[in-house]
DNA sequence: GGTTTGGATTGACCTAGATCAACCCAAATT
DNA sequence: AATTTGGGTTGATCTAGGTCAATCCAAACC
């Protein structure tokens, strides 16, 4: 595995998971600079292996660019995304040794880490941290739970709008456009094979669902990965979800 | 919704879900005495909603006894199960006004509850606390991830096999009855429809997946409500899980 | 410039589980 | 004792989405 060297260019500063300025490159240390001193950037390509399940993790930390895929696999080969990873989201248990699930980069990543140990330590002794953590936690908590009602009762069109949306959203959200309402554009971070893990699904079923929204004019495809949305509204009527549903992130 | 009087037996003390003493009726209160002015007990019986979605949630508390499900209702009705609180689990989150989920009580159910704002505040000052509810809401983490799996990617077969799992292994640490692996007696706690939404199944499959399963001899029924599973193993075989699979607890 | 290669699409067909409908049965009601 | 009532079971049929197989297509590689 391969790590390239990394530059993180200024503009790939997100919000900090901890909301804590010593976790970005550019930000000045404060108070907690100790953070410094444990803290390293890991980066990875396309489709790179993170950590698999069982494996020990050595570090915590939160995806500062790029898209990674937590998944789970059956003895047959059945697997199941349970975790979609995006820029300022958190990876890891600070007090956990070994992880549970499969960690893969969907799109090259770039990841800022944290010595597990020290970090653990830390939480202990900052409160602030601990609470953070666990906002964190409980908002997780929640998609995973509007992705429950996914996976167990939509049908398969609303599956694919419902994705669609909630990729469009943390897409909008990480390049600051507040208002989501008229026309947008936005890549998909996935192949079919991750989107159908996505939504229990197979891989036929996504790419018949994609081309049906797109006979339907909900949305347009320029290649297989670049959407617009012409009318997100539109998209929205589609995911079965009542107006203002989904995760309000 | 009248609550029942309520006189609380001395069994029904479960480890406390911030492992604090003062958490339980019969536990004498320690340092952290002043949990025991904000803290009240509330009964619901079986069938009793708890919280709508939506509505203001002026507590938080963890069960006692009993069972109650966290669900989410399209608008044409469909629902999922989100959420099953069995006794030790935590309900509610202390820095949020509104509940995202309707709650209703399974069986009949008795929660221990703190006032929010109080109980928030403290957390803000007591790191063993935030720690603990950190903990906690990891582990229902892993829970839900289990459950996606479940719902995405297992056959009617297994899921209501990974059911009984999840209820028998729950049950057993409620007995203290640590080790798994004979043969086994329990109650299930849900309707076939709550078992339905639970897996996104209809009930109609729940059923006829239930006497497949009783046909095949992996499991006994007495009545509609009690299990006899002669040989834990053979069940697990049935979940498609590799053999340690599932969650720990 | 031809050829792998790997993701993606499309078509034909099949099946697990949904749907619709009848019936069962035990506990509560009168 | 008859009768609701509500959860549960069983059967017949239907269909959304899976399976299998052929083809497409653009990027990477000789």
């Amino acid at each position: 595995m391969p790590n390239r060297p990394l530059t993180l260019p200024k503009q790939d500063c997100v919000d900090c998971p901890i909301r804590h300025k010593a976790v970005c490159a550019h930000c000045e240390p404060d108070e907690l600079s100790v953070l410094e001193e444990i803290k390293f950037y890991k980066g990875f390509s396309a489709g790179q292996p993170i950590v698999w399940a069982g494996d020990q993790m050595e570090f915590v930390g939160s995806v500062v660019s790029g898209v990674a895929s937590m998944t789970q696999t059956m003895e047959d080969g059945r697997r199941q995304m349970v975790g979609l990873l995006l820029p300022s989201d958190f990876l890891g248990r600070p007090n956990r040794e070994t992880v549970a699930y499969d960690v893969q980069a969907a799109t090259d990543v770039v990841l800022c880490c944290f010595r597990r140990n020290p970090f653990h330590q830390l939480i202990t002794t900052t409160p602030h941290i601990s609470q953070r953590l666990l906002e964190m936690t409980l908002d997780e908590l929640d998609a995973a739970r509007e992705w429950m009602l996914l996976l167990g009762r939509k049908t398969a069109r609303e599956k694919i709008a419902s994705f669609l949306t909630i990729i469009a959203r943390r897409d909008a959200s990480l390049k600051n456009m507040p208002s989501l309402g008229g026309p947008l554009t936005f890549d998909l971070p996935l192949t079919r094979e991750a989107m159908a893990d996505y939504m229990g699904l197979t891989i036929e079923t996504v790419s018949r669902q994609m081309t049906a929204l797109r006979k339907d004019s909900v949305i347009e495809l320029d290649g297989k990965r670049h959407i617009i949305v012409p009318d997100f509204e539109a998209l929205l009527a589609e995911t079965g979800d009542d107006d203002d549903g989904g995760l309000p992130a």
